[in-house]
DNA sequence: TCAGATAAGAAACGCAACGTATCTAAGGGG
DNA sequence: CCCCTTAGATACGTTGCGTTTCTTATCTGA
């Protein structure tokens, strides 16, 4: 810290940038990050950062695709209504409010630079490991006989990230428990069982 | 026009801002929308806009609450499928790419500005109507015998709203009829037709 | 009718943050 | 061991916010 003037590059610094930016979002969210104290806090110089991505919002999308994994493991709890909770949780967890900040933030940035709104979108979508999820859990109920056979079209996938992506983006703050059993006892079950019955 | 050097006052000028800035939405969109912009439209200058408004965000959600109506007819077609896809095209044709754009916009002013947030949110739960509409929709597919008599949770007469919001969001383009007719037959039917049963 | 209060309009400012240009020097590759 | 890439520092131009200051038109009320 004090002495050490080694001078990093390529991955190690980037990796460094992308962990600075992506604990400022952590503190100041995405509004009030600036490029520069992400250079501070990463021990660099915004040269440096406008050297390999063209903007703030670029850099923040590069952190948030660095950090946020996007695998599912499949709930197997035994019964369908458990294991839809356990999913709505595990995502309303992750996609907590600073994650919605970043969303919105990135939104709006992208009506200015239209490349930017791809990328997020891509992002976005990139979540599409939760179809399989959804539907192995659906398979299971079947299965075990709680559910009709039944076709999953993708926006009935999609749904619970849709939800609770609205949930947060509407009262900034992560849903509770309370919100997420109403999610999955006054849509997703019943949606289900519609979907089922001919 | 050209020698009228008549001073504006009041609600005169008041509405002569809000339109200015309506009108300014509509053409560069709120994240290249400028106060100085604005003012130069309505033919004033900065300080009176200040005068009347905190900020940006609060000019824009005025002006958003000045011109958007909120009233739904309820549509009324004689079947529930129809019915269901008269409303939702009537939402996601007001709710078009513009007023999306003004959400995301204002939303990630919204975290800079917590109070901003508050008149957000009540603009957009002001769409609350909306639960009615659906409602009396319903109530008339059951009268007619299509549905089997059945209670509507509150996030479930909201997500018509919900649903395009979210297309829009994620799109950047309002929804087509084909999108919108599977929000109506993949998730909407299939839904209320769970929730009649037991 | 006229005087004073009120608020519009104009110009300029300070500030913050973006994105860029210029320079120095570190350290890896030939 | 020299050179060439590029990190790191500094300073700059620009944009747009929100504010300040000042002048002057218009409204109000005695």
């Amino acid at each position: 810290m004090a002495g050490t003037k080694s001078r990093r590059r390529g991955e190690q610094l980037e990796h460094a940038i992308l962990d600075a930016a992506w604990e400022e979002l952590r503190e100041v969210g995405y509004a009030r990050l600036t490029v520069e104290a992400v250079a501070a806090r990463a021990g660099t110089s915004k040269p440096v950062i406008y050297r390999r991505w063209a903007g703030r919002a670029e850099l923040v999308i590069a952190a948030w695709q660095h950090r946020a994994p996007t695998e599912h493991r499949t709930p197997d709890t035994g019964a369908l209504r458990s294991d839809l909770l356990v999913l709505f949780t595990t995502i309303a967890r992750r996609a907590d409010a600073m994650m919605n900040e970043v969303v919105a933030g990135v939104m709006s940035e992208a009506f200015r630079h239209p490349e930017v709104a791809a990328l997020l979108r891509e992002r976005l979508v990139a979540d599409s490991p939760l179809a399989g999820t959804v539907r192995r859990i659906v398979d299971r109920a079947v299965e075990r006989g709680e559910l009709l056979p039944v076709r999953l079209p993708s926006r009935v996938t999609r749904l619970p990230l849709d939800l609770i992506r609205n949930e947060n983006v509407m009262c900034g703050t992560p849903p509770d428990d309370d919100v997420l059993a109403s999610m999955v006892d006054d849509v997703y079950l019943p949606l289900l069982r519609g979907l089922a019955a001919p």
